[in-house]
DNA sequence: CTGAAAGCGCTAACAC
DNA sequence: GTGTTAGCGCTTTCAG
């Protein structure tokens, strides 16, 4: 037909439009239109002759028109440091739930940790026009947000704040979380305790060191600065880590560590190691009580903090105008044994 | 003014668009598409003037207008079990690697196991016109697709086949892998082999018991119907099939599971068990190696699963028209030390 | 209850 | 180099 010869190649295979079950069914576009959308006002007959010719043609509405006519898409944007870190799972997952909840589908990209590609995946996700944006930073700066949040893209950041501009945030108790577990040890009779970090520039890991701290510091105890160490969470970097800690003349009798990928390393190089070391991790793991000690954690919810930002995004996406809000979702201490362990006697 | 008074309510939040762009520039409407789309044929001091009023606009291209137009999305929707679970972290991350190397975004959903969420999962996403699906199908009736597929839409499905259509499939090597995690504590002296399994609907699963039988088949030993225990993964039902079997006047002295949630509840039970019984797990585990015995497991990789799978459907959408295929992704028996306890010296 | 016309924001095709 | 026109497939508006 001359009339198809101007479409691109590959125009979604040359699918059958409104127009083409409007043309079989004998009846006008609009009334197609009703007919798939569910509106009332078409007769049970001329509804049955559309739907025929729908099965017939095998139609299936181009959302991709209907957006642009609408105005809105349906869906949300998340943005996540890696989409294969179990620990992102369950948020990820939350979020979901709670955008099918609204009847949104969810765009999914990892920023391997790395500004520029965050910046990129969220700029394509606003080209989309996302009505929402979940973004878990990797960068420090979200300025070149400003526009699309102006021009109304609800964003909500989740398990770290923006940074330089005011945006709703979730966020774990990080601070209190490395407090209680810091705590915890204290609490078992250490007097010596180290802390094995992240890099110091995340915002989470800055937050579990000062707790840490804090904990120490009001139970009235000295913090050697051998006791402590940020860095990437390199299992070669955090070996060497914790085998400095323990070579000390006066070694530390616990640890506390600052995410689950350096608790694995820290579990490994105890288990070697000949004198017991008390161990708290931050982040829960799987199988952790199957381990023996059995591992004790500072356990995030991962899905409460998913959740929670997805029902704050759809809130400003139903009209809430409150100002930009910091949200914490409290974290909890399970025992396990590995954080029960006892300083040695003559520690 | 009355220009925009007709505009829907949040449309896009009012953003500025390629032809308010041209008027402030003073060009006219394609020299601006130009420009956005880095198209050769402008002047350099043209395409300033147009810069500095797309950034004094704010303006950013709505890529669903470009879609309308263009007929191809630039995106792939995945469907999976669930986006919580730790197996598929890789496989969706090796999935979005290809996609972005591709220069199209993921639409990610969770089928939660159901057929009917599956469904309507998979059609919003044709109703979007993703260019291309990869699919871990829940149902075993995939008739409802083949309407798109006939349409264009290409579909890949993954970790277990298509049902009642003719579609490219990646699967893990269940039955190889099962067959030699068997052959493995044949090899390890037993004799009296057990195997707590997913419910026999489920693709995986009964490639796996078929792997397991086969294996005692081929080294001539018998299994009693007692050794053989399928259904949900449910830790109750798992506990209880783990202890009748060793509650049998000869009980079993090795167990093979057919997947990570029956092993985890396994490996609970024999802590607490007297006897030491040897296990095989199906699927990798984080953290297997740090338990006591070191957990031997067949681990499947779901990297490769989601690479080969995403491969495979641009593959298809650049063109490629050979016939549906299964691909197969070796497994890996990973020996940590449960798998090579002994059978006990009387049994 | 039904349909014709306009237009969402962009790109393709073809002028100039 | 640049601009004009048409139209992607749908929803909105408004007239029958």
């Amino acid at each position: 037909m001359a009339d198809t010869a101007h479409r691109p190649e590959n125009r979604y295979g040359n699918r059958p439009t409104m127009k083409d079950v409007a043309a079989r069914a004998g009846v006008g576009l609009k009334t197609v239109s009703r007919v798939v959308n569910g509106e009332a006002g078409v007769t049970a007959d001329t509804e049955r002759r559309v739907q025929e010719a729908i099965d017939a043609l095998g139609f299936r509405r181009n959302d991709s028109a209907r957006v642009l006519r609408k105005g809105r898409t349906s869906s949300i944007g998340l943005v996540l440091e890696d989409l294969a870190d179990p620990f992102y799972g369950p948020l990820n997952r939350a979020v979901e739930e709670v955008a099918r909840a609204h009847g949104a589908l969810l765009i999914n990209g990892s920023s391997a940790e790395d500004p520029d590609r965050e910046q990129e995946l969220v700029l394509a996700l606003c080209a989309r026009r996302v009505d929402g944006l979940i973004v878990i930073p990797a960068g420090h700066d979200h300025r070149y947000l400003e526009p699309e949040i102006k021009a109304g893209v609800a964003t909500v950041f989740v398990d770290r704040p923006a940074g330089r501009i005011d945006a709703d945030a979730v966020l774990s108790d990080s601070f209190g979380g490395a407090r209680s577990g810091a705590a915890h040890l204290i609490a078992h009779g250490h007097r010596r305790i180290g802390f094995i970090g992240d890099q110091p520039g995340i915002h989470t890991a800055s937050e579990r060191l000062r707790g840490y701290r804090t904990a120490l510091a009001d139970a009235g105890l000295p913090i050697a600065d051998d006791w402590v160490s940020l860095g990437t969470t390199a299992p070669r970097r955090v070996h060497e880590a914790v085998r400095a800690m323990l070579a000390l003349p006066e070694p530390v009798t616990a640890i506390l560590t600052g995410n689950n990928r350096v608790t694995v390393t820290v579990v490994r190089v105890l288990t070697d190691h000949e004198r017991p070391v008390a161990l708290v991790g931050f982040d829960d793991i799987e199988l952790a009580d199957l381990l023996d000690p059995g591992l004790t954690v500072i356990a995030q919810d991962a899905a409460t903090l998913g959740r929670t930002a997805a029902e704050r995004l759809f809130h400003r996406l139903d009209g809430g105008a409150d100002a930009p809000a910091r949200v914490v979702v409290p974290t909890r201490l399970i025992a396990r044994g590995s954080g029960e362990i006892p300083p040695p006697a003559d520690g």
